[in-house]
DNA sequence: CGCTTCTTTGATTCAACTCAATGGATGTGG
DNA sequence: CCACATCCATTGAGTTGAATCAAAGAAGCG
């Protein structure tokens, strides 16, 4: 199937950190060139991994933490019923696999969207690297702060928001993660199925069509099939603040 | 009212981790003697907080990270519309604050939820001391991920789950934890309210004081306000697994 | 082109919310 | 010590937003 000429030998692509188009939003961000260096050494890029391919699963022993360089990826866990709770979605600069520092194993599954790349750094390396660096360490520290800081905000929209305020929260959060790489902030594809935003919301597939066909009624969007347009940002955004008014505001806050 | 003989004066009583009952639960877990010691230099204990005190309030400048030595906390956010949605509640041993290290500023709000002590541990010498003991700075990034697992879970609970069973797993959450810290499994005090209890499972009041009468009269628990009583452990562990049965199953998974 | 998978749409149901009222604790001042 | 006020929790009645059940349509694939 490929010929000869064809072949690319990723393996013969030196992963470095210094000319990836990610490193001031991945995790060299703000590393003197000096100590990019010593990084890009433990660092190794991936080939092309395809479409519903893990990066590793829940129970794996934990090898590597992984930065996401093209394509996107979900991150979920399942419990002792087999259910599915998807606990993330990944894309360019962004890392996984913090979850499995703890015990030295994944608690979490990471799996592809689409055709994608990653850069694998190897915990224990890493590990020492932060003592050499302490720009590093702090980078380090500062990107798990900022997991936990994202998981609070989901917290947040899904125990205190409708149905309505999380579809366009999500929304939100993937044109602003996007313009922040320098893509569109109006249009975008969405790699996940309707069934996956469900899951990571917290709502069921047809609720989740149901909000995309209003919202394409009212305006907000023009949505086909994966790529969605926003064509009303304002609008979208006055919905994530809760602007669809129902009772709303102390609902359940707590004196 | 506080007479000469009986004053304490707590700044004379030194932290000190080694004597503290709960090193081996807290951050300086399995740390050797000496590497304790350069530990006891930075972390400054507290005096006893009254109830309804903060630690810290989002937008404060993140100053360290608190160990909570005695009582308990909850920790909070707070959105642009006022509305509240507690994040955490902690308990002697637990670590707080670490949400602040990304912006050196707290994003979260930390407020006693009785007679409170805790320790602090300012995070630039935190910062040192992990570049100096390799140990310290594992277990430092132990604490945080086991955080991300711990929200991980939340949000499986809290998306995946009834409000019958999100109770359940709540009260069995404290009791291991309670088991963990020595105290009884059985039997403890609630020290939120059914108000705050159900703002971090994402319930109401009333369906939470609902489901405790239930529970109640199903002999599952006994509860006197703040007082509970796990009559039976195996029958709540079972709810919390998905035993109520409605449907369960493959609900919202994504094949 | 037939098969499967994903998505949309409609009708109906139900778990949890809202609204409302009462009951019990706790606290304060006279 | 009691009267009163406040706060928190419980209980009941009724409503509703999202789930479930069901079916049809569109897209992707070998």
């Amino acid at each position: 199937m490929i010929e000869p000429g064809q072949i690319i030998d990723f393996s013969k692509i030196k992963a470095t950190c210094s000319n990836c188009s990610l490193h001031e939003l991945c995790l060299p961000r703000g590393l003197k060139i000096a100590d990019l260096e010593k990084l890009e050494h433990v660092v190794k890029g991936s080939r092309p991994i395809e479409k519903g391919k893990h990066i590793f699963r829940a129970e794996d022993p934990f090898e590597s933490i992984y930065a996401v360089r093209t394509g996107s990826v979900k991150v979920y866990i399942i419990n002792e019923s087999g259910e599915e709770q998807i606990i993330g979605f990944y894309f360019p600069g962004e890392i996984i696999g913090f979850d499995a520092i703890e015990h030295h194993k994944h608690t979490c599954s990471a799996v592809t969207l689409e055709t994608t790349t990653y850069c694998a750094m190897p915990y224990g390396k890493m590990s020492d690297i932060c003592k050499e660096i302490p720009e590093f360490q702090n980078q380090m520290f500062r990107l798990l702060s900022r997991e936990i800081s994202n998981e609070n905000q989901l917290l947040l929209t899904i125990n205190k928001r409708s149905a309505e305020e999380r579809i366009a929260t999500f929304l939100i959060s993937l044109s602003s993660r996007f313009r922040n790489l320098g893509y569109s902030a109006k249009e975008y594809n969405l790699p996940m199925s309707r069934q996956e935003i469900g899951n990571y919301l917290g709502l069921t597939i047809e609720t989740v069509s149901r909000l995309f066909t209003k919202f394409q009624r009212n305006g907000l969007v023009k949505i086909d099939r994966k790529s969605i347009s926003l064509e009303n940002l304002p609008a979208i955004h006055a919905i994530c603040d809760g602007f669809s008014e129902r009772g709303k505001d102390n609902k359940n806050s707590v004196a």
